[in-house]
DNA sequence: CATATCACG
DNA sequence: ACGTACGTGATATGT
């Protein structure tokens, strides 16, 4: 049976609009409006499945309504810019959903519904009208039902002529004259003044008509009449503005209002873009339950997934050269402790699934040759995982060519949703089922049946070769294609091969130091104990503030949102209250070595190697800088000599050999004056010059031997929150000072650097216009919030405009190093092996015959890696341990 | 599973 | 007036 609905455009998202909460995706665009519209769009289609719908719009300024009266929705307020941004939005979405919208210039949306459900009355087809309007209930007919929208745009009151006749005792052709005498105020429609619902229900129950009214307004006496009489006119030229024209010269055929579903190729992508996570959720949920979505599930069916056994393993030998994906299904988070369970590989054509049993079986070597083969080129996901997990089975990992969560992260390094399943939504590919309901989570994880593991495993790599292509028309797009191949991809190898290496570890170093420690802690906590007058677990902030604000009543300095705050800087400003406090922080120091650093480490240790072996990652910080887990090695003490000793325990894999170490000298501040191109701070490098010191200088107007060591630790604080986007309460805070202090340090800074200032407003402007800001590689990071109300929202999001070309060109550079360093050990046939990176600095082991050339090499490869108006400079230093190499 | 704290650049 | 420095990860508590 045929079903149209209609629906009026412009009055459900001006409804939804004003219903919703606000709603704003991460580039900054409001989408509450179009969220509301969708969201009841997909009901009525859900709950009535219409054969045919359309959506209606206004079109043009002038209707010809205005030809007879100008005032004709004057009174109505100008449509907020927050709303008008939201049309192109929902008339895009509605294009990729597959809903045929209509709009004629000259006409309203009610005007072609009015039209159309004419033609479709005199054809007897079943229609339905969805408005807000109460003048659409004039449409009302036999067939046709008007859905009056209530409520925002949740709920919806069904009116036939029976439901008019219930409510008002009136026909549809009546609305007309209802309104006619009532007016509407929100379209301006004048009507009789002093004639509401009420009276005008009253009159046209007597007399049935606008007309008829006013000829028999002789039947009627006092006030009433007067008013009609006097107002006649204006009743008659109401009722033709509130009658909806049905005689708008449509071109649209029945076709053309055809609906057969939710278009499933383009819906996706249009709703992914729009971050309707939830409505994906609602249509894609409805693809493993209903039969509204068989076109996904056909779509996830069709594909030819061969579950390898014995005996197929000869024909996927000899389809490899086909074959350009892979997924390699692994347990756990950390890859150098996981296990494989399979692989899935596709060619454009198949799609197989290789237990890992089989993969390990002798009849399987030149699969694992394929594998290892770095001219066999790979695409998949996570691959510097798959090679990690591959490596400690024994199997050799190469020819990684194309890496889509690398892509991914380049492509919006905050998204932190960046599964494979997150990216089918965002390219429009048939989801996966969730990897916990295939395995299940926690305690219940286990491995299925093989039909169903094979399947999901083989429909992930089927995922990766659908978002490939996808994905590098993207980077062409934002010029990111240069980046991810000659830095990212290649560096996914290098960092791969120095957390298999790892660093060794002196183990029973770090037990005495573990001793140390311990013997530390236990006269503190006696100690600590015995002033206090009770035992408590110091552990624990909460017990901890109970002893020192309630019993022992010092002063509240800071709280947090659960209760007192405890940090450092709460105890350093208590400690001349009470001796204790000194302890606490005593304590505090020692434990945390002890439990991170000594315990943690010590967990850490492979049995199989004696090393630690870090697990690096590459898509998660959104500068750009790598992170480090299990364990991490880039946070090991340096600051403060008790925890620095622990460096000690980081030593050469091999006798005889030492730890080198380089770090950059102010990476950041010299990529501040490359890309801010101030003059003086140029100088200052090009100088060679101390930079705090000579910041030191200029603010202070004084010569270099007039700077003491206050001026040079201010001046040096002023340096550092430049880089990360300076607030006056930031550097106050900081510094310990009053905040107009540091605002005058601010404002003095800015006036010597020049450059520096205006590198930071011209930065917050691009942000503003683009977006987003980029490194000097071309790495992106968007800044949505840029342009928001919210003062703090904002303010947060300059600072990043600031900080993040800053850190994350030093990212670029360091990582550029890595690459470089790597291939010239390479081409040198050198032993040395580079094994950490901590941001500025690079870790190596390197043997004793090559330790002259190191100490030369390592250094010019870290101050070449980028050309910049000011020079890059690497300092390095060696020893027989971490701790030494300083 | 969130919060507080603290280690690093 | 607004309330802050930028970027991470590990541990222990307590809900």
């Amino acid at each position: 049976m045929d079903k149209l609905i209609l629906i009026d455009g412009n009055n459900i998202i001006y409804r939804a609009f004003f219903a919703m909460p606000p709603l704003t995706n991460t580039a900054g665009q409001q989408t509450n409006a179009v969220y509301g519209f969708t969201t009841m769009l997909l009901r009525l289609i859900e709950e009535h499945k219409p054969s045919h719908m359309i959506v209606a719009f206004d079109a043009g300024k002038i209707t010809f309504r205005h030809e007879g009266y100008e005032d004709y929705k004057g009174g109505r307020q100008k449509t907020p810019p927050e709303l008008s941004e939201q049309f192109p939005l929902l008339k895009g979405l509605l294009r990729d959903l597959g809903v045929p919208q209509f709009e004629i210039n000259g006409y309203e949306a009610d005007d072609i519904i009015g039209t159309i459900s004419r033609e479709a009355d005199a054809a007897g087809r079943e229609v339905m009208i969805v408005s807000g309007d109460k003048d659409m209930l004039q449409l009302a007919s036999e067939h046709t039902t008007i859905a009056l929208v209530r409520k925002g745009v949740t709920e919806v009151e069904l009116y036939g002529p029976q439901q008019i006749r219930e409510k008002y005792d009136l026909t549809p052709e009546q609305i007309i004259d209802l309104k006619g005498l009532m007016g509407d105020a929100s379209d301006n429609i004048p009507g009789v003044p002093g004639v509401g619902e009420k009276t005008a229900l009253k009159l046209l129950h007597q007399f049935g008509s606008v007309e008829s009214v006013l000829a028999g307004t002789g039947e009627l006496k006092g006030k009433m009449k007067e008013k009609l009489e006097e107002h006649a006119d204006s009743a008659v030229m109401s009722k033709k503005l509130a009658t909806i024209y049905r005689e708008v010269p449509l071109e649209h055929a029945w076709e053309d209002m055809s609906f057969t579903g939710i278009n499933r190729d383009t819906a996706g992508p249009a709703l992914a873009k729009l971050e309707f996570k939830s409505l994906l959720e609602r249509l894609s949920l409805s693809a493993h339950s209903g039969s509204s979505d068989e076109a996904a599930a056909v779509e996830a069916a069709e594909l030819d997934i061969t579950i390898v056994g014995e005996a197929d393993l000869e024909a996927l030998i000899a389809a490899l050269p086909e074959v350009s994906a892979l997924h390699v299904e692994t347990n756990g988070e950390n890859p150098h402790r996981s296990e494989v369970i399979g692989l899935g590989l596709s060619s454009p054509e198949r799609h197989y699934y290789v237990p890992f049993e089989l993969l390990q079986s002798p009849a399987a070597a030149p699969l694992r040759d394929w594998l290892g083969d770095s001219k066999a080129p790979k695409s998949g996901y996570d691959l510097h995982r798959a090679d990690l997990a591959l490596h400690w089975q024994g199997i050799a990992f190469a020819g990684a060519a194309n890496d889509v969560q690398l892509v991914a992260y380049l492509l919006d390094p905050t998204e932190s949703n960046q599964n494979l399943n997150d990216l089918t939504s965002k390219y429009g590919l048939p989801r996966l089922s969730p990897d916990e309901d295939i395995f299940g989570k926690g305690a219940k994880y286990k491995i299925p049946e093989l039909e169903i593991l094979g399947n999901h495993v083989a429909r992930k790599s089927a995922t990766v070769l659908g978002i490939v292509a996808k994905q590098q028309e993207e980077l062409r797009e934002t010029a990111m294609t240069g980046l991810f191949e000659d830095l990212e991809m290649p560096l996914s190898r290098i960092l791969a091969d120095m957390e298999k290496q790892g660093i060794a570890v002196n183990k029973e170093e770090l037990k005495e130091l573990g001793k140390e420690f311990e013997a530390q802690i236990a006269s503190l906590v006696t100690e600590i104990y015995e002033i206090c007058g009770t035992e408590f677990n110091l552990n624990s902030p909460k017990q901890l503030g109970e002893i020192l604000f309630v019993k022992l009543g010092l002063p509240v300095v800071k709280k947090t949102k659960t209760g007192y705050s405890t940090d450092a800087e709460v105890l350093e400003k208590l400690a001349p209250y009470h001796d204790v406090v000194r302890l606490i922080l005593q304590y505090r120091t020692i434990a945390k070595l002890q439990s991170t650093y000594v315990e943690g480490l010590l967990k850490e240790i492979s049995e199989q190697t004696g090393k630690v072996h870090t697990f690096y990652r590459q898509t998660i910080a959104a500068t750009g800088r790598l992170s480090s887990q299990f364990p991490n090695l880039q946070n090991i003490p340096i600051r403060l000599e008790e925890g620095r000793k622990l460096r000690k325990i980081f030593v050469p894999s091999e006798p005889g050999w030492s730890i080198l170490a380089a770090d950059y000298s102010q990476i950041e501040l010299r990529v501040l004056a490359h890309i801010s191109g101030d003059e003086r701070m140029k100088e200052a490098f090009l100088e060679d010059m101390d930079i705090h010191t000579k910041t030191a200088m200029d603010v202070f107007g004084v010569t270099a031997d007039q700077v003491d060591s206050n001026m040079r630790r201010s001046a040096k604080a002023v340096n550092f929150g430049i880089v990360y986007g300076i607030s006056d309460y930031g550097l106050s805070q900081n510094l310990n000072i009053p905040r107009k202090e540091a605002a005058q340090f601010i404002e003095q800074y800015k006036e010597v650097f020049n450059g520096v200032r205006q590198y930071m407003v011209d930065i917050v402007v691009e942000a503003r216009k683009q977006g987003y800001v980029t490194t000097m590689l071309e790495r992106r990071r968007y800044l949505p919030e840029i342009n928001a109300s919210n003062f703090n929202l904002r303010s947060f999001a300059e600072r990043t405009a600031m900080n993040t070309p800053i850190q994350g060109t030093a990212a670029d550079i360091i990582k550029l190093a890595m690459v470089h360093m790597d291939k010239a050990l390479f081409e040198r046939g050198l032993k040395s092996r580079m094994l950490l990176q901590v941001h500025d600095e690079l870790v190596f082991e390197v043997p004793e015959d090559e330790l002259e050339l190191m100490k030369e090499l390592v250094p010019e490869v870290m101050a070449g890696a980028l050309s910049l108006s000011v020079p890059l400079k690497a300092e390095v230093s060696y020893g027989s341990n971490w701790y030494e190499a300083k």
